[in-house]
DNA sequence: AAACGTTATTTGATCGTTCAACTTAGTGAT
DNA sequence: ATCACTAAGTTGAACGATCAAATAACGTTT
């Protein structure tokens, strides 16, 4: 039999079609008999509405765009496994769907947006990893495109909860702060951070973080503080620097850098008791050696910012409107630093 | 102004909308000197054809679906992020773009077929994990639903390069050969695999690779083959009773049961000078903690299988065809067993 | 100059929905 | 009996493209 449209089942009923869009988009304009007769047809039938004609008529995909980042390390590609995920579930129960695309860059990024805004006729955007002076949220406010960011907007000037465009984040600050405090509680003095270079948000973040547990100590280690690009080998040497000047165990802004810093250490010293080193991410690779690691509740933040991107897309005013802005707090992975010998990691 | 269609544009150049449609579809059809014309008014006007409308019209949506597995070990989530990678960028090249979902069984996947062809109007489909007797496969070829698969069709009796349905895959059994050789190589004989269950198609031809290696060599090691299911803590336990029955080195199906199974070496003996442990994917945790491991070229993998499925799409016929069914090589990244103490995965 | 064959372009119909305006019937107030 | 109002359902038009068939333009041949 061919398959079921507006027209054939409205012929068969001996309705009008637009009687059968309003059993599916309106019902409480149809007379609950007649609704349950037409239900009953389409469940019958097997109908499904079609959704190009929809989207013609209504200008709507349901259709999300996110964009894959370039693969750098690798490293932190199961963060990313499980970010996607969440988040197509979570799109996925509020009748959306995920729409992939790939750019080298954020300009390419912007490029792509207006490209699949038309041939895609995309609803709405999920950006990760703002940083200072986005021109993408700039790009996508200008044109009152939808979207929701993982990540909040960094400015020195504006304060991120007032920001024009709905947004979640990980507070990293407490993240860090909170590691921090663990290695001054056991002991430590010399608490070292490595760190990218400032100006990247998200990085900055992290680091004020440990400099305010320190402070809070009474500790100043503003000399223990290495700015370094992301990755293993960068890491090990920073770890280095920061032994020659003293620091006894160090926070790191990512696990990549902690993974250097880690090997440094365990060249220097063996291992000790409680962890001297904490990255960040908590990384399978963290699980793997042993590394203490700030974990982010990242299903958490997908499903948070599919809710407030679809509550905007919906337009549902004020019912039950979730919070524009997000800060979640992650918590701390604790592991025993005994890559590969003790039983920390096998848990 | 409002957006450009192919009316607005066409009143505006004094041609018929059907003109400028074949400007873009079937340039050949149209007269050199009004197709300048045309594309230059396309390009000035920033045109772009509604993809609903057209979609509505050619039933073609120009979308791919891939299921986004549920998450276990994170270990294998970065491999997972450079195939999507690699599988959105070739798709894009094409023309295509992918659409997540997720399921949590095949079952589960195979409704959402039913549910993504008719809402999404999806034209083809990526499965991935192939396995024995798979439903999927077999559901979507009665349907003839476009797909092709990162995997071959596991069967007892049939040949996979005889297969109805396009695939790629990679040839496991050639890299844990290759591995297997290089522990031999080395000076080993008493080898032992820690592998799934028998029935899992890619696990038992990881498996096959071993033993071919050992029978080359003239080296009988049935006993010294454990089957478990994947995770560190049961790599670890395997290898646990490989070593207690002799065995000197192993050769694994994954990096999650390899890198527990070189834990549990570290315990019994310092790092050899070569490798004794080999896993399988050469996950960033692999890198991390110096395992060798034998790597698949996913990136390769991935274009390859978005190449047959657009070829299956476009119905080009013969010309150009790619392969429908296609093996590639894996190789083996060798690695130095000192983790966080060497310098070999600093690289 | 008429007939023909190509090539270039146009026109009408159609894909399957939803929107907006309209009809019909029923209810209750004036 | 008239009017106003709501509820239930209908109809024509529109969304923006492509397909299929019809027409116009144009150089060649007879």
């Amino acid at each position: 039999m061919a398959k079921a449209t507006l027209v054939s089942l409205a012929e068969s009923l001996g309705v009008s079609r637009q009687t059968i869009s309003n059993v599916i988009n309106a019902p409480h304009r149809v007379k609950p008999e007649t609704r349950l007769r037409v239900e009953h047809a389409i469940a019958e039938s097997g109908y499904r509405p079609s959704s190009a004609a929809r989207q013609l008529r209504t200008r709507r995909s349901m259709n999300l765009g996110i964009r894959m980042m370039p693969v750098v390390d690798g490293i932190n590609g199961s963060i990313l496994d499980r970010f996607l995920h969440a988040l197509t579930e979570a799109a996925q129960g509020d009748g959306y769907r995920l729409t992939l695309f790939s750019a080298a860059t954020d300009d390419d990024e912007v490029r792509q947006y207006e490209d699949l805004l038309n041939v895609a006729d995309l609803d709405g955007f999920v950006l990760t990893g703002t940083h200072h002076g986005d021109q993408r949220t700039a790009w996508l406010l200008e044109h009152e495109i939808p979207f929701a960011s993982f990540g909040r907007p960094w400015s020195d000037t504006e304060d991120p909860f007032s920001s024009l465009h709905p947004w979640v984040d990980v507070d990293g600050g407490a993240g860090t702060e909170q590691a921090t405090r663990l290695l001054l509680d056991q002991g430590h003095t010399a608490i070292g951070f490595i760190g990218w270079p400032t100006g990247s948000g998200a990085g900055d973040d992290r680091r004020t973080g440990w400099r305010r547990a320190l402070q809070a100590a009474g500790v100043f280690a503003d000399q223990l503080d290495v700015e370094v690009h992301d990755g293993v080998p960068a890491g090990a040497r920073a770890a280095e620097q920061l032994i020659a000047a003293g620091a006894t165990a160090v926070v790191c802004a990512s696990d990549s850098l902690a993974l250097g810093a880690l090997a440094t250490f365990r060249g220097h010293h063996p291992a000790p008791a409680t962890p001297d080193v904490i990255g960040f991410d908590d990384t399978p690779v963290a699980t793997a050696v042993g590394l203490s690691s700030v974990a982010q509740p990242i299903e958490d933040a997908a499903r948070q910012i599919i809710r407030v991107l679809t509550h905007t897309l919906s337009g549902d005013a004020e019912s039950g409107r979730p919070d524009k802005h997000l800060l979640l707090r992650p918590t701390l992975a604790q592991r025993f630093p005994h890559p590969l010998a003790g039983d920390g990691w096998l848990a």
